[in-house]
DNA sequence: TAACTGTGTGAAATCGTTTAATATATGCTA
DNA sequence: TAGCATATATTAAACGATTTCACACAGTTA
């Protein structure tokens, strides 16, 4: 590939010039110019940014690691995150870490010899010190690392309490949540600290049950409900889960089971993604996560920590309210 | 950030030991070896990929410019390319077109700056023209742009052939097929070309509609289908469109006006991604995509591209057999 | 006329690596 | 003792851009 030596070479003058010209810097004359851009148009000269990145340490590049980049909930924020990023010019590098602190690792080595210029971590299987040492601007979706590190999240307490009062209000009695996994501090955790509060107020009865998992499918999901549950749901006049695959499997799984739905079982879900969106029958009652807020805001946030000749500067945390959906299902 | 040269001075060596230890290259004495790797591990020194690229030539970047990342289809394609690529140490930059030229143009372009290399193209809307002087190994998915260039693609014909026969043989006498957008020379048109032909060889009633978009919402759908079909759905009793979100639209629409699916109308779909999967309730009849296939495919044919010597070696088209999945929609 | 200002251009250093060419020391063989 | 293979480490050029500094020339000002 043509250099800008060669084009140089061609125009009869230095590369100097030409890299004036290509920048718009310093003087430069009319007829130099012109003798100038015709020797790129006639090589068809492309800049080499990567010469540029190694001698101004800017890659324009952003590292983004989420759990599983297929699931409508990440492949909406990403939509929303690279829309953001791609019109302040920055360039997304998308890594899959399907909850595997290996493959996490990996992709954090990687980004860190490619110099990226900031990373946004949606996936959460390393300890917090891995994420500290490696001396990058990074921003957080739904986890506290540490005060230094800014976070992007939905109130998710806010969801829980909404999630126990709706049923509430519904006259339920019996309420169960069916959480993610709650080993790491994420916060997405406040939904069930919110719910079991929030019931306890009310003195309601509620029990909580892990096992909701990003990954899993709708057979998945199934076989979760038809393990821990089968015998049990008739014991419940309403279930919050933690995200709509699963609110959406139990609903089939209840009717499956001839309980009549909302009438017997209440159930809501939580996230809002486009499959519930496309979803018509049930129209689940869930919670909104602003999925377009949380990922412009995650770009956002990164790129002004990476801009900010202060490094200290800006790393408040942004934090977004949730909306109550009602459906059908409650 | 620490470079290669405070490696050296802190080991007491010159940057090519240090190299040298590095990518195990020629001989390294046992306590010079020991030096170097103490004191990059002190020195917590990471190397500089930027600058290794610059001197090679070799990004292990491939460029993957989609019309919609967050479309189940294409969201459920990247996991696998990503997939691919990642274990043969290449790195993705996503590129979200949503079909608009000027935007792809940018990509392309930001592509070639960064010197990338390679290009997966899975969106088209720029003439080929514009891909052919890239000059940067390609693959298309989906598309053929010239002799030159590899593309990956489902048995197009042989899907739009299933599902008509697949009606026919069910009873319908009055087809339609809802197609996709016309005007590319896209390989899913020949969809509609394998339906006109096989309803024509049996003697079938047809008619085609082109209205499936790959970014319309639900809410698109419907109203499509309202200003197209309202008055003339019940002329038909058999309806093949060309992806899953329309046909689950159109089951969704006919109930609404009382017409009984399968029993009035029978209704196939296109794809078999992940939400069609999950839908319970109507299971559509549909053809597969065998999208793991695909989207490895897609990966291992552009590497194998970019690591060939011979630039016009292996550039094999690569077609992947469809299946008809049938529910209870027809 | 000397100093200054505005305009236009170029040589060379720099970013952080890899690598070909070269140097040096050691031990072995003929 | 010269010749040679082996082992180890260094010097310097290269990759493709940007940028600092230097310089040349023309016109203006004091």
């Amino acid at each position: 590939m043509v250099g800008i030596k060669e084009v140089a070479e061609k125009a009869g003058v230095s590369v100097t010039t030409v890299s004036r010209v290509m920048n718009n810097r310093g003087y430069i004359g009319d007829k130099t110019r012109k003798k100038v851009e015709d020797a790129i148009k006639e090589l068809d000269y492309s800049p080499n940014q990567i010469a540029r990145t190694l001698l101004k340490n800017q890659s324009y590049l952003i590292g983004l690691i989420v759990p599983e980049l297929s699931h409508p909930f990440f492949s909406e924020l990403i939509h929303w995150i690279e829309e953001y990023a791609s019109r302040k010019n920055y360039k997304i590098i998308i890594c899959n870490s399907l909850q595997n602190a290996q493959k996490e690792a990996d992709y954090l080595t990687m980004l860190r010899e490619n110099r990226a210029d900031g990373i946004i971590m949606c996936s959460h299987t390393l300890e917090i010190e891995e994420y500290k040492k490696i001396n990058i601007p990074i921003v957080t979706f739904d986890r506290i690392i540490s005060s230094s590190i800014p976070y992007v999240a939905s109130d998710n307490y806010h969801g829980g309490e909404l999630a126990a009062q709706h049923l509430i209000e519904k006259g339920c009695k019996n309420l169960l949540h069916i959480s993610g996994p709650l080993e790491f501090d994420m916060l997405s955790n406040r939904r069930a600290d919110a719910f079991q509060l929030t019931c306890s107020r009310h003195k309601v009865n509620w029990e909580v049950l892990e096992g909701a998992n990003i990954e899993a499918t709708y057979a998945d999901n199934w076989r979760f409900i038809d393990e821990n549950l089968k015998a049990s749901l008739s014991n419940y006049d309403g279930i919050f889960c933690s995200n709509d695959l699963m609110a959406y499997t139990l609903v089939t799984y209840a009717r499956h089971m001839d309980i009549q739905i909302p009438e017997e079982l209440k159930v809501m879900g939580y996230d809002y993604h486009s499959f519930t969106r496309m979803l018509q029958e049930p129209k689940l009652t869930t919670i909104k996560q602003p999925i377009e807020h949380l990922g412009k805001s995650l770009s956002r946030t990164l790129i002004k920590q990476i801009e900010s000749k202060d490094p200290d500067h800006n790393i408040q945390p942004t934090i977004y309210d949730i909306d109550l959906v009602i459906g059908n299902t409650t």
